[in-house]
DNA sequence: CTGAAAGCGCTAACAC
DNA sequence: GTGTTAGCGCTTTCAG
């Protein structure tokens, strides 16, 4: 393996002066400048960052950590957070945690040991403990779409879950429904107690009692298909049951599809379906969900703006900044009057 | 920023045992190892991967550079790979390309700095030159999807795009379609080479003559969704149009889908369409399109699996591996008979 | 403008 | 079982 200590013997010069040429410091003449170049090339030598980083304690690496990249919303923010990352000249190593609070730990602790100078995290468990070992190590944390209760020093970016339920929910009303199921993740996730709220805030402006049974929250954490698919049955099987049904995310909202259409039923003309979050490359050839839209690329972009800014300490700021984004009605053709008014 | 050192000194022991037993070697008393983890826990420790990985020369970290993470292909195949590495103890950096030949060596720049121990690569370029920096630190290295000619010692992972092309155009010829348009990305993809030579296999076992005006090669590289439509306008714009269209790739389809629909036609009656990979999401909810699927989590998988073994010298193969995997066809409504036969 | 010495946090190899 | 020494590849002083 070719080492800087190569380049120097090659070049004549001393291994401080090849250090300076790869970090374009400005002080090497440029006779000097050019053998240790030409050294470089002939040799193959590509410099060791983690010896560099060992020495000057930064790596320029952050950690991402999402639940699902398969799930369009979180390959869009990704998709933000490395663009971004990339004009820093910060590397992502991407974690999947699949809501599973155990991959969430041992993710953390991969990037603890990994000394990346940030992270941009979406809880699944909606707990501090996981993240221990960053903030032992004092690195700089973002939330992205999921607050933590209690977080000081940690910046939140997220969308309007309260507000985007609220649109839905009064969409639906205003359609003629009283009955409308809702179907969320476990109430450890912000944005699954936050679209509870936004729902029973619509309900109640309309004077609609809340009717507990039609809000089905999953106790195992996540917001899949899988998921949507088994309390979206659950909700058709009551005695009376909704007109409208909530998914609480898109892929809920896919499994929802899945149970009404298995259960020989029609959306819209027999039961309406609204989504939180959309699937772009769904909508763009079938537009058929009714949705609200976060602004998942922005998100990404802005967590990991943020995030540098805390890196690179250029934030006097200590205290925790929120950013709230407003999502967007997307009326389409999965919601219609119900059948028959109750 | 508490190091092995301070943990010895609270432990009362060398740092060589707190090496030990961080690293789970027998050769520790119990007693010895209680009292290490105690230090280990008050202090809050975390391991520094690097100092380690400049010692033993491994950093437990792969590199997968795709074209983008949002392409639904490779968020899948990325979770394959995710997948498998997590289980054999390996980190994994993302890197999007953009099929961007500059992004491409960039990335593979940055990898190389990073000792990652092996990559997976996905080529824009089809040209071995970016790769040089692995090469020369003789990193290990599987391509996936596509090829790259004249590269010895390296694994290639794909799906059979000859044979999953010629599925699709037969598909299209035996219902009665003679004119079929093709629109690829550039010829330096493999993939692009191999689907057009499918497709004119399956015209020259029907005896159809090839008219290479109906072959549509976006010379930019890219596979995306601009270059579908602009692609699917001109082939719609000839004097004498297809009756078909064969998109290179989902994102390809999806602009020819946008393109077709722009130009008041539907799809089948008045133009069948077919795409090489599937959406998922867009399928569960809405089977519509003709496509031929490629086992997109299976190929992260393999290509990890081949990747690793080849990190950890288990084979003791020096040759290139080839890996090719069976495309599967699965007929929609996109497809129909011409209107009128030609 | 250039170089020599020290050390980042850890492990391999060898003593004891 | 446990500790000592050397050194991984680089940058940070500080001399010259």
């Amino acid at each position: 393996m070719v080492t800087i200590k190569d380049v120097a013997k090659k070049a004549g010069v001393s291994i401080m002066t090849v250090s300076r040429v790869i970090n374009g410091k400005s002080n090497v003449r440029e006779d000097t400048r050019e053998k240790v170049l030409k050294a470089i090339e002939e040799l193959g030598y590509v410099p060791n960052s983690m010896a560099r980083s060992l020495v000057i304690k930064k790596t320029a690496t952050i950690g991402l950590v999402i639940s699902d990249v398969t799930n369009p919303f979180f390959t869009t923010v990704a998709r933000g957070v490395e663009d971004t990352a990339i004009t820093k000249h910060f590397t992502v190593i991407l974690c999947n945690t699949d809501e599973n609070p155990e991959k969430e730990s041992m993710y953390v602790e991969v990037l603890a040991r990994n000394r990346v100078d940030g992270v941009i995290f979406t809880s699944a468990s909606g707990k501090k403990n996981p993240l221990k070992s960053l903030f032992i190590k004092k690195i700089p944390l973002v939330l992205i779409d999921r607050t933590i209760e209690g977080l000081e020093d940690v910046d939140v970016v997220r969308g309007d879950s309260v507000l985007g339920a609220y649109l839905l929910t009064k969409h639906l009303i205003e359609l003629g429904h009283r009955r409308i199921g809702i179907i969320v993740g476990s109430k450890t996730i912000s944005t699954a107690v936050d679209r509870i709220e936004g729902y029973k805030r619509a309900l109640k402006e309309f004077d609609i009692p809340i009717d507990e049974s039609l809000i089905k929250i999953n106790d195992k954490s996540k917001f899949s298909k899988e998921d949507g698919y088994r309390l979206t049955k659950e909700l058709l099987d009551m005695e009376n049951p909704p007109t409208a049904i909530f998914g609480g995310n898109n892929l809920m909202a896919v499994g929802a599809i899945l149970a009404i259409r298995e259960l020989g039923l029609s959306i819209p003309e027999d039961i309406s379906l609204v989504s939180f979050d959309d699937i772009e490359s769904l909508s763009e050839v079938y537009p058929f969900l009714t949705v609200v839209k976060q602004p998942a690329y922005t998100m990404g972009v802005i967590a990991t703006e943020l995030l540098i800014r805390r890196i690179e300490r250029k934030d006097r700021i200590k205290e925790k900044r929120e950013i709230l984004l407003k999502p967007e009605l997307v009326i389409r053709k999965s919601t219609a009057p119900p059948k028959i008014k109750n």
